[in-house]
DNA sequence: TTAATAGTGTCTTTGAGACAATATAAC
DNA sequence: GTTATATTGTCTCAAAGACACTATTAA
């Protein structure tokens, strides 16, 4: 049994996803995600599995949540295979240990191992279901970051522009920010920046349908 | 690897949950959840491998989403183990092959096997956030039935009274319902007995909070 | 000054929730 | 008729979305 991570981040104003070059059969020379086989031994837990993972990859503490688990006799050529699917948001930043950012754009044109594209499929419409009634795009910002760039985020993920007034009354009313006293420069007016005030995602009582409802 | 299903249903005012004596160790004697191991020879995915466990139930074409998955070394006193839970909601009438239903008040007081009452809460707590903005709950029901029956099962699940005004508005507004042109008949007037349009899941736009807020 | 983006005030619309009014059966 | 429940209309309030206005910096 194994454990595939969907690895996202926002980059130029698109979403990227973090695949590796496979070196072995099957599917040598596909690119595939991060992936583990549970070792009975070393790990205790799904947690821990996860956390091994992620630290060969140095993604240390980032978001991370389960998405779904995909099972059948079909999906690995050698036989029966399970695997659990996680959704890792990352933010700009980060230095990458191994494999390579591809943006989402690019991917139709990508060669993916296995069924890894429809992994990609699950965890995306999970983060884009979830982005409409929910903070989880914080995650995938800077440590500090403006309204803006929020609002940004919630853009490029729903595809659709977002009502500023209403977007913000909104996160204010969530109170899930803290000013952090500073601002971001800029050519023009500078923004407060903000952080999270605790690293989770909080649920809003209401969907957002951007600006054609 | 296996699956451990949370099969719940409504019946008197209360949600019941079927449980099965445990006949061998470890746990002999505790209640366990409907469940199944893996059979890389016979099922074909993790889909078939639910249908299997359901038919041996006889809970056939009942409505089943996946929770979560757990895997741990303490969970099983024999070694690690990995289970795929699913919620499975039936209709007030079903007949069981197999098991025994419990109401959920009576949980506390029970001895149940492995982690099982963790699966359980995990199942409950997919249930209750889910009801809050979709129609998941007309799976506890009949074929056939009112609205004030519908209302009733959220009122239960999410132990508040709703607005029987916006309660219906919203289900019309979803378009999930169809008219049967039938009537429950009773000691007063008699109510429009409904059919689902589809057997799924429609998410509403806003999430209901019951009568105080 | 202008350009550019940050941030807010006001209006309209939608739908939730409160509450009362009306409808339709059994008796 | 009375009783009991079904169903709807009206009101208020909260929040979304539209839109325009003000604010604050750099150049």
């Amino acid at each position: 049994m194994s454990l595939d991570v969907v690895v996202l981040r926002l980059r130029e104003e698109q979403i990227e996803l973090l695949l590796e070059r496979r070196e072995r059969p099957p599917f040598e020379g596909s690119l595939q995600l991060p992936a583990l086989r549970i070792d009975e031994e070393r790990d205790r837990d799904l947690e821990t599995a996860l956390d091994r993972l992620l630290a060969e990859w140095s993604l240390g503490d980032s978001y991370r949540e389960q998405v779904c688990s995909l099972g059948s006799r079909e999906r690995d050529p050698r036989g029966w295979s399970t695997t659990l699917v996680y959704l890792c948001l990352v933010p700009p930043t980060t230095d990458l240990a191994r494999g390579q950012w591809y943006p989402l754009q690019s991917l139709p044109a990508l060669r993916l191992a296995f069924d890894h594209i429809q992994l990609v499929a699950r965890a995306l419409e999970r983060l884009r279901v979830k982005s409409r009634y929910s903070t989880l795009p914080v995650h995938l910002l800077g440590e500090e970051f403006t309204l803006s760039e929020l609002q940004r985020a919630y853009e490029i993920i729903l595809q659709t522009p977002m009502n500023t007034a209403a977007f913000r009354k909104r996160i204010h009313r969530a109170e899930i920010l803290c000013d952090t006293g500073r601002k971001r420069t800029g050519k023009q007016r500078p923004a407060i920046l903000y952080r999270i005030e605790a690293p989770s995602c909080v649920l809003f009582d209401q969907v957002m349908n951007g600006a054609e409802g």
